[in-house]
DNA sequence: ACCTGAACACCGTTCAAGT
DNA sequence: ACCTGAACACCGTTCAAGT
């Protein structure tokens, strides 16, 4: 994934669109979203920046690529498994795109920026209409309620993430949650009394245990609570 | 709300919070998200770019004030009237939210890049968690159930501006859609049967009707099918 | 075909004045 | 207290070379 230099060598060939979008991950990891431009990236590569230029036409291209990645990073065998029931499998695809999106926070705003429609995003759609298909429901069911798992994951982690970003790794859960805690405990009770009243739920908001209850509510939306029996 | 002039004078006094978060949207519908500097709405407000730096620490909080602006753009009143059901009342909620976001895309990058906890958000919030109240959770499910429908009006929007974004008024539903159509029948059924089978509703996807569905599928999730009945 | 140097037209933010 | 001019350290992108 590093090289691979494809294609005839010409005068060089130094990158790769895979390099580059190594080198783009790595900085946001190091530091931070803001980080993450073209001049950085060509530095990180020791390269000129105009040098990427002829591998992506702008910068939005290289964070499209970059959302695309991170997408794929998921195992779509683990989805497509018919041993484990299709609620199973729908959880754990969505925790684990959670957390690996949480590993990068600053990454949100390239998954949100633009359409998901790079070839891993692709791939996953694919396998998720065959997953909600198992569920029962017919074609056109099927693709709304996958669009709606997406857009409940990546609404969630929008959300959680903005509470975070510039910090380079996301803090762990109990130090976000008393952050928020303290926000909430903040808010006046006179003139707020049921956001007062609920400081303590809504700072868990941005925990593994409130994102699984809204993708089990999710789930019921689509399949019926019923389906929760069986699994 | 243009301007107010509060204090004392002091030597000038041109400017407000309000004002400024004025400039930032007009210069936004007219130009574009990328067109939302310090140095743009200083332009607007004929002043220099420092003068903004005496009203808002940074670009950040600009940008947390004018999504402030536009949540708060709707109309409490009508979320609290109880003489209307409250899966209606929540219904027009989020088809008012997300239309009134929709008229500023490019907006969704500052609802989404920050905590909303500006006072409009936190008014918002407690209205929601009243309504939601009605719908007979308890407090504890109340809370996670309004953070699960502001995931998912947010989430939605986002991915819908996704797909618009450069475009300074988004153009009409029918064209939106015509687009992602065109889009989706250029994926080769081959290596994506589903999603290629699906294209039709996919483009629809983006649409005030699939936005809907969605959001009866998260109500009933959290307050049973039942609850569409009666109401 | 691929990379570079130099330049263009911008940014956000700071700092030392001025009133 | 509020605004300004000037500067600092950056951006993304383009263009005319060089190999």
């Amino acid at each position: 994934m590093t090289t691979a230099q494809r294609g005839r060598p010409g005068p060089r060939r130094t990158l790769t669109d895979e390099a580059i979008v190594t080198a783009a991950l790595e900085l946001l990891d190091r530091r931070g979203a803001d980080a993450v431009s073209i001049r950085g990236i060509a530095a990180e590569l020791g390269v000129a920046p105009n040098a990427l230029y002829t591998y992506f036409p702008d910068k939005a291209a290289v964070l499209r690529a970059v959302a695309d990645r991170l997408i794929g990073e998921y195992d779509l065998g683990a989805l497509a498994n018919p041993a484990r029931p299709w609620r199973q499998r729908l959880h754990d695809l969505a925790l684990s795109l959670r957390s690996r999106l949480l590993d990068h926070p600053g990454a949100t705003a390239m998954l949100l920026g633009a359409p998901m429609d790079g070839p891993r995003a692709l791939a996953l759609g694919e396998a998720l209409l065959a997953v909600v298909g198992e569920a029962g429901l017919d074609e056109r069911d099927a693709a709304r309620a996958s669009y709606l798992l997406i857009v409940y994951v990546l609404g969630s982690i929008a959300l959680e993430a903005a509470e975070v970003e510039p910090t380079r790794p996301a803090p762990p859960e109990a130090q976000r949650v008393a952050a928020r805690k303290a926000a909430f405990d903040a808010v006046p009770a006179t003139t707020y009394p049921l956001t007062a009243a609920s400081a303590d739920v809504m700072s868990r908001y941005i925990t593994t245990e409130q994102f699984r209850w809204g993708l089990d509510r999710v789930i019921d939306g689509f399949a019926g609570p019923a389906a929760a029996a069986h699994q």
